[in-house]
DNA sequence: TGCAAAATAGCACGATCGTTCTTTTATTGA
DNA sequence: TCAATAAAAGAACGATCGTGCTATTTTGCA
């Protein structure tokens, strides 16, 4: 079996690149740049077509007529935000050896994203609670990558028993929830909280983990 | 030393009760318990005076008035659910033994709480992603009441090596962090991925750090 | 029971929101 | 270069927001 990227499948209705980009096609990307920079620091809820053109220096229906919705909208940004975790994460992590090097390198990377996050904000942590008990197309688009990235995660827990890295009796759900956990108290703590030396916590928490589930060394 | 509740001091702009309730309290009272309703739900940014007006059968200015302002009411949905939490979660893990008895209470209380939440939601939890990088009195008052319960979760730790329950060398930090952690995933993946069996892992995943952090049985 | 005070309602304000429609400007391909 | 087309602007809409002001109703006490 191939190893599986967290990518998704090419949205149709983008025309293809091949006949280089129209002038368009940039601006909409520029937009959605811009968009992902403000909903890592005030939601995608708090996403106004109003603050995007001011910040693009154009006007409202100059940016709205590139979604046709605000929903739609929102879900570049989602697509965007997955793009870009699965270049920093998970791409350089799959260059690794199958087994606890590229589990540790998956759990670093998200943790150094995470880092760097505390002064942006993770859209994957704020839309969860922005999104939780509503419906739509934005909640499913934002669920699909969060469900994507967890089960490359799940894949990596797997593969690091079968390298005889951890104990293949460990469950590779309670792992990845583990870790998860310690991300998730990281963002909490780091970003709301601003105490310091929640980093090291986190490190210290996955080596608890493995301690945990991994063979005595 | 006495035992230290999470309690903070009277507001001192309420009248003492001892009076007899006005019917403004009441009202008041009323209002505070259908914002934090609605609140749990959408938010605390999410209230608007005009919903909380709907669903009290009221005015805007009839709810309005008693506030004076909607950063008023926020901070009066924060205390409430403040008070809240103390007698759900810490008033009975206190009647425990101190150490490990305890502890454990805390984190089953808490952890039910946060069971029941996954179909209304913690404030604790969206007020942190909400607030995260803005200033005011309504993240300094989120912020106290979090910080104040985690310095009580810090503190039964303390009590815990005390007693001997935990091992003397355990950092209470890193053990408050790695509990407060698995809450963190609980609501996250119960309430927004709606993964099944999330409740269970978190409670395996407290078995674990006792297990890291206590003596071996 | 009547009167002061408290509580609530009603109305209007400026602002911002997403969206629609029309008009103008910029880009593209022959 | 010129016409066809894409991109962007502009103005307006109904709705909702928090808030201030003034009436009206309700409450509590003498």
């Amino acid at each position: 079996m191939a190893v599986l990227t967290i990518s998704q499948a090419r949205d149709p209705r983008e025309p293809a690149a091949s006949k280089g980009q129209q002038k368009g096609q940039q601006t909409k990307a520029a937009i959605v740049d811009a968009a992902l920079g403000l909903a890592t620091q005030i939601g995608l809820e708090g996403l106004s077509i109003g603050a995007i053109a001011e910040v693009m220096g154009m006007s409202k229906s100059g940016v709205f007529a590139h979604f046709g919705s605000r929903e739609e909208l929102q879900i570049s940004v989602v697509r965007e935000y997955h793009a870009r975790f699965e270049e920093e994460v998970f791409f350089p992590a799959i260059q690794q050896r199958r087994g606890l090097p590229r589990l540790r390198s998956m759990f670093n990377n998200w943790m150094q994203r995470t880092s760097i996050e505390i002064d942006s904000g993770c859209i994957y942590i704020s839309g969860a609670v922005e999104f939780d008990d509503r419906t739509g197309p934005v909640r499913d688009a934002l669920v699909g990558s969060v469900r994507t990235w967890l089960a490359a995660m799940d894949r990596a827990v797997v593969q690091a028993k079968e390298a005889g890295d951890l104990r293949a009796d460990a469950d590779e759900h309670q792992v990845a929830f583990e870790i998860h956990a310690l991300i998730l108290a990281l963002h909490y703590e780091a970003r709301f909280l601003k105490s310091p030396g929640s980093v090291a916590r986190a490190h210290c928490g996955f080596d608890h983990v493995l301690e945990r589930f991994g063979y005595k060394a």
